[in-house]
RNA sequence: GCCCCUGUAGCUCAAUUGGAUAGAGCGACGGACUUCUAAUCCGUAGGUUGGGGGUUCGAGUCCUCCCGGGGGCGCCA
C-alpha cells in the first residue's frame, strides 16, 4: 500500500466517524510545501451533505489524524483545508517499504485487464514519416504503463495493408508495366523478387493518389483492382506480398531504432477472410442498409448535436473500406483476443471515423458493452515556426531521418561538453543513439498529447532544462556514486529520519511516485509521467548539492543516502522505462 | 454551414479534473565550483489564464455569448 492511499483510508476513517462518505478522506501532497506536506480537501465538499460548517468538519478530521504517531501536525487552514505534516520517522518507515518494493509502492491491479494497444499504424507503400512518430512514442508509453499496472498487454501496429490505396497503387503500376506476371490471368507462377522497391512506391502512391481524385476513369480501375485484390486474385494477391515485405522492412528497422516492439505484427489484411461473413450478417440482422449503391451502418443516435454519416462497409464498386476492416478488427480482438480494453492511439483527426467505427461496433453487436474502446487522439507535430513539420521542399519528413538527426544531435552535443571522450567509437555511438532517442521520446511525451506540440531539436536534445538528455544525465551521475560506493565498499544501509530539508524533499517526491503512475493511467497521460520524473530528478539533484554523500563520515548517515540514492536511481530508471527512454551506464 | 479541439509569463509548455498565493523549462539578470560528472544548484524579474457575463464558499478548469488559431464533415487512410 502506499503512503497516500494509507493517509487517504486514515482520514476516510475519521470522515466515515463522522457519518460521511470515506471518499472525502483523499489526500493529496501539498500545494503549499510551506504549509505542510500533505492535504484533504474533503471538508469543504462534506459541508453541503452534511449542513455543517466546512472548518467544523475539518477540525473533527484533524483531531482524529492528531492520534496517529505517524502525524506531527495536522491543522486547519482557509476554508477547511486539512493541512498535514509526517514525522520524520514516519517518512523514513515509508520510505523503506516503497523502496524495498519492486512496483516502488505500486502495486498490481487486482483484476487485470486484457489491453489490446493499437498503435503506429504503418501503412503498406509508405516508410514511416513523422506522423507516425506521436503514435508510436504515446502508444507505447501507454502500453508500458498499463502492464507495469500488471495488465495484459497485446501491442498491435495495425498495418494499413488491405484498403484502396492497394488498389491505387495496382493501378498504377500496371499502367506502368503492363506486361509483368501479376496482370496475366495465365500466369501460374510469379517472381520471388519484388518488382517494386520502396522507394518506387513512395514515388507512385502520391501520384496515383492525386491522379485519382481527378481522373474518374483512374480512379474507377484503382477501385476495381481494391476489389480483386480483396477477393483473391492471385496475381495481385502475389504483388501485394512483396509491396508490404519491402515496406515492412523498412518498418521494423524504424521500430527497432526506437526501441519499440510489438506483440503482433497484424494489419488489416489478417482480418479479410472475416469481412465477408461479418458485413453478410450485418445486413441479415438489418444492420447495414444500402445506400446510394454503397452498403452503409447508420449510427446516428437520438441525442446527438450534429449529424453523422454513415459508416461505410462496401464501396459502390463492392470494395471494403478501412471502416470495414477496423470493425472486423474490433471482432478479431474481442473473440479471438479477449480485449476488455482497446485503445486507438491516432491522429486527432479520426476521431469522427472512430466514433463511428464504435457506434457500428456496439449497433452490431461486435463489442458489448463491457469492453471499452478508446480513441485516444493526439495533436500534429509542428516546427519552430508553429507549421506542420515537413522538409525544406515542404515533404514529408521520413522517420528515419528524424532518427538520424536526432541521433546526430545528440553525438553533437556530447563532443560539445567533451563528455565521454575517453570511451571508445563503439560506446559512444551507442550513447549518441540512447541519448537521441532520449531527446526525441521525452520531447514528445512532455506535452499534453492531445494538443499540437512543437519539434524543437536544439531544444529537445539540450542537457539543460527539462529534456530526456538532462533526465539521463541525472540518473547517470546516480550510478556513478553507486559505482564509486561499491569500488570503495561503502554499503546501503537501512533510511533513516531525514535531517535535510533537501533529504525530505526528495523522500517526499519518491513517496508520490504510485499516484502519479495511477494518474497517467486513469487519464492515458504519460506527460504525467515524464513532468514527475524531471521533478524527481530535479529534487534529487538538490540534494546532491546539499549532501556530499560518499565524503560523509556518519557510517549510518552514508549508508541511509546510498540507499536514498538507490531508490531513487531505481524509481528514475523506471519512470524512464516507462516513457521508452532507457539510461547509459556512464556517458 | 454543422461538429470537435485549442488560446496560460518574451518563447515552449504544465496545472493532481472545482481548491489555498496559476507552476516548470528556455531566454534575461545576479550568485555558488581545489566537483560524488557545474551539462549542476540557488536567487531576481516576468501573468487581468484571449474578452464579457454567469454558477459556486472557491473557476485556468463548469455554463453562456463574443474574438482569434487548428482540424473534421459518404464510399482515402
Amino acid at each position: 500500500m502506499s503512503l497516500l492511499s494509507h493517509l487517504s483510508a486514515m482520514a476516510g476513517e475519521a470522515f466515515a466517524s463522522l457519518g460521511l462518505p470515506a471518499e472525502l478522506g483523499e489526500v493529496v501532497p501539498s500545494q503549499r510545501p510551506e504549509l505542510a506536506q500533505y492535504q484533504c480537501n474533503g471538508a469543504m465538499t462534506a459541508a453541503k451533505l452534511a449542513g455543517k460548517s466546512p472548518r467544523d468538519i475539518a477540525e473533527e478530521v484533524a483531531t482524529a489524524l492528531s492520534s496517529s504517531t505517524e502525524i506531527a501536525l495536522a491543522d486547519v487552514a482557509g476554508p477547511g483545508f486539512i493541512n498535514l505534516t509526517l514525522t520524520d520517522e514516519a517518512l523514513a518507515s515509508w520510505a523503506n517499504r516503497h523502496s524495498a518494493d519492486d512496483h516502488l509502492g505500486f502495486g498490481t491491479v487486482e483484476r487485470p485487464m486484457s489491453v489490446v494497444v493499437d498503435y503506429a499504424g504503418p501503412n503498406v507503400a509508405k516508410a514511416m514519416h513523422v506522423g507516425h512518430l506521436r503514435a508510436t512514442i504515446i502508444g507505447d508509453s501507454l502500453a508500458r504503463l498499463f502492464a507495469f499496472a500488471g495488465h495484459k498487454i497485446i501491442r498491435d501496429p495495425h498495418f494499413g495493408d488491405w484498403g484502396f490505396q492497394m488498389g491505387l497503387l495496382m493501378a498504377a503500376i500496371q499502367e506502368r508495366s503492363p506486361g509483368l506476371p501479376y496482370f496475366d490471368p495465365d500466369a501460374t507462377e510469379y517472381p520471388t523478387r519484388s518488382p517494386v522497391t520502396l522507394q518506387d512506391l513512395q514515388q507512385i502512391y502520391p501520384k496515383a493518389a492525386e491522379r485519382a481524385r481527378q481522373d474518374e476513369e483512374f480512379s474507377e480501375r484503382a477501385r476495381e483492382a481494391t476489389v480483386r485484390l480483396q477477393s483473391g486474385d492471385p496475381g495481385l494477391r502475389a504483388l501485394w506480398k512483396h509491396m508490404k515485405t519491402v515496406s515492412e522492412d523498412s518498418q521494423r528497422q524504424d521500430f527497432a531504432a526506437l526501441g519499440v516492439n510489438f506483440d503482433l505484427w497484424y494489419g488489416e489484411s489478417d482480418v479479410h477472410d472475416r469481412l465477408q461473413t461479418l458485413v453478410e450478417s450485418l445486413e441479415k440482422g438489418g444492420v447495414a442498409e444500402e445506400s446510394q449503391g454503397a452498403l452503409v451502418v447508420r449510427i446516428d443516435q437520438a441525442d446527438d448535436n450534429r449529424d453523422w454519416p454513415p459508416l461505410i462497409l462496401k464501396s459502390r464498386a463492392g470494395g471494403f473500406l478501412y471502416s470495414t476492416t477496423d470493425l472486423a478488427t474490433v471482432q478479431m480482438r474481442v473473440d479471438d483476443l479477449g480485449a476488455d480494453l482497446i485503445l486507438y492511439v491516432v491522429d486527432r483527426r479520426q476521431s469522427d471515423h472512430f466514433a463511428q467505427v464504435f457506434r457500428a461496433a456496439r449497433k452490431g453487436g461486435i463489442a458489448p458493452e463491457n469492453v471499452r474502446l478508446e480513441h485516444i487522439e493526439f495533436g500534429t507535430m509542428n516546427s519552430p515556426d508553429g507549421k506542420p513539420f515537413k522538409t525544406r521542399e515542404g515533404g514529408v519528413v521520413q522517420l528515419g531521418d528524424v532518427i538520424d538527426m536526432v541521433q546526430e544531435a545528440a553525438r553533437a552535443r556530447l563532443d560539445e561538453a567533451h563528455l565521454a571522450e575517453e570511451y571508445d567509437e563503439a560506446e559512444r555511438e551507442e550513447i549518441a543513439r540512447l541519448v537521441g532517442v532520449a531527446a526525441l521520446k521525452f520531447g514528445d511525451l512532455i506535452n499534453n498529447r492531445s494538443s499540437d506540440y512543437v519539434f524543437d531539436l536544439d531544444r529537445f536534445s539540450s542537457f539543460e532544462g527539462k529534456t530526456g538528455p538532462y533526465l539521463q544525465y541525472a540518473a547517470v551521475r546516480i550510478k556513478s556514486i553507486l559505482a564509486k560506493a561499491d569500488e570503495r565498499g561503502l554499503e546501503a544501509g537501512h533510511m533513516r529520519a531525514p535531517a535535510h530539508e533537501t533529504e525530505r524533499g526528495l523522500i517526499l517526491e519518491l513517496l508520490s511516485l504510485p499516484e502519479v503512475l495511477q494518474r497517467a493511467i486513469d487519464l492515458r497521460a504519460p506527460n504525467h509521467v515524464a513532468d514527475y520524473a524531471h521533478n524527481l530528478a530535479g529534487q534529487f539533484n538538490r540534494f546532491y548539492d546539499e549532501c556530499h554523500i560518499l565524503s560523509e563520515q556518519d557510517t549510518l548517515r552514508r549508508g541511509s543516502w546510498l540507499a536514498l540514492a538507490v531508490w531513487t536511481l531505481a524509481s528514475l530508471e523506471r519512470l524512464l522505462d516507462l516513457l521508452g527512454i532507457a539510461v547509459p551506464d556512464r556517458m
